[in-house]
DNA sequence: AAAATATAATACCAGTTGGTACATTTGTAT
DNA sequence: ATACAAATGTACCAACTGGTATTATATTTT
């Protein structure tokens, strides 16, 4: 009994996938309900039809991004064999952020993280909660490869695992300001020798 | 012959002081002519009569912004007087980016960076300008370090300013938005102990 | 103190905002 | 094919958007 998307189901996500770069683009504020019908081709009846008003739309579009980046880490961390290659993954989906299975518009952590921060207490909360998944991922991975006799045992590991993302998150943002992604290669360099003296 | 502030400086200046937090807070498109009568107690008339747009208002708010960091960098500068404690005085200055002589709003590099990015060029090149000369200031300190004879002099000097840019960007903007300032405390300290593998 | 000037307030503009009630069309199960 | 339900479009709302022309009020200069 293969469950088919209703059609509600599809028009739901095809609002989704059309609108998820505008708002990481535009901010939550700055995206308006024109704007969604614009890109979608349908009207605000469907629209709200669909969703309860533009800030589900706007959670659901942030979900859609960050689910985008983390596929891309998945499939890359099945092929890493050790630790240092699993952290290392990080690295390579970031370094990529320009190509386009990475969301339109930069990284939708630093991109709702800043756009939420003071004007929408619910995005604030689910970036809050990536970020914590993310750190807790890290500490796992650093902790694993110290149990496997990988990494060094007197690794700080929340430390090693906070600097990673302020380091890829910080490297976006200058890269995509100053127009020139060879800055955030350089700050991921810093990144790659960070993680290989973990190695013992 | 002391110059006066005219009357319309005054008050050009009285509108930036007092939209400053609210641009900072939320971006440009996010805040409304009527945030900046309401802020102020003036009126549109009063505020076009001294600003020729809102754009205008939201360029002078955020170098007023940036000044506001700056003029701290600065004080702190003078009395470093190692390289090291120079590098260092970035640390301080955002370890106390919730204190009143720190932007309402956190930092508006970052803010305006990512808020700017996609939709208003004339701020995303302010932004950007205003990286670039944080790099090269920090290229500077460190070069002056070398050539002092106080940081090894293979140091990677680019490559270790826009570490510092990331990491102290992605630290605030992680403990801005899990709402723990201790994270970039910690972040922080990666900074210290890479500034201090500088010295010989 | 009066005249000239600079500054701020008022009232208005057309366009847009997020959102809703309801009619119409479309998909679906019988 | 028909009937029913689900999904979409239409038309509308009051509130607000950035911006301006004009009037009134302060501030300077004479």
């Amino acid at each position: 009994m293969e469950t088919e998307l209703s059609k509600a189901e599809r028009t739901r996500q095809f609002i989704i996938e059309s609108t998820s770069g505008i708002f990481n683009k535009k901010g939550y504020a700055g995206t308006s309900m024109s704007d969604l019908t614009e890109a979608t081709g349908l009207t605000k009846g469907s629209i709200y039809g669909n969703f309860k008003n533009k800030e589900e739309v706007a959670v659901a579009a942030f979900e859609y991004n960050t689910g985008k980046v983390r596929k891309q880490v998945a499939a890359l961390m099945d092929k890493a064999s050790t630790y240092y290659e699993k952290l290392m993954v990080y690295s390579t989906v970031y370094h990529n952020f320009s190509n386009k299975n990475f969301p339109e518009g930069g990284c939708p952590i630093l991109n709702t993280a800043v756009d939420a921060d003071d004007t929408n207490p619910l995005l604030k909360e689910k970036v809050a909660q990536i970020i914590i998944k993310w750190k807790k991922r890290l500490e796992d991975l650093i902790q694993g490869g110290i149990d496997a006799g990988e990494f060094k045992p007197d690794t700080d590991v929340a430390r090693t695992a906070l600097t990673i993302i302020a380091l890829v998150e910080g490297g976006i943002m200058i890269a995509r300001v100053t127009g020139k992604p060879a800055h955030l290669d350089t700050i991921l360099k810093t990144m790659h020798l960070l993680v290989t003296d973990l190695k013992i």
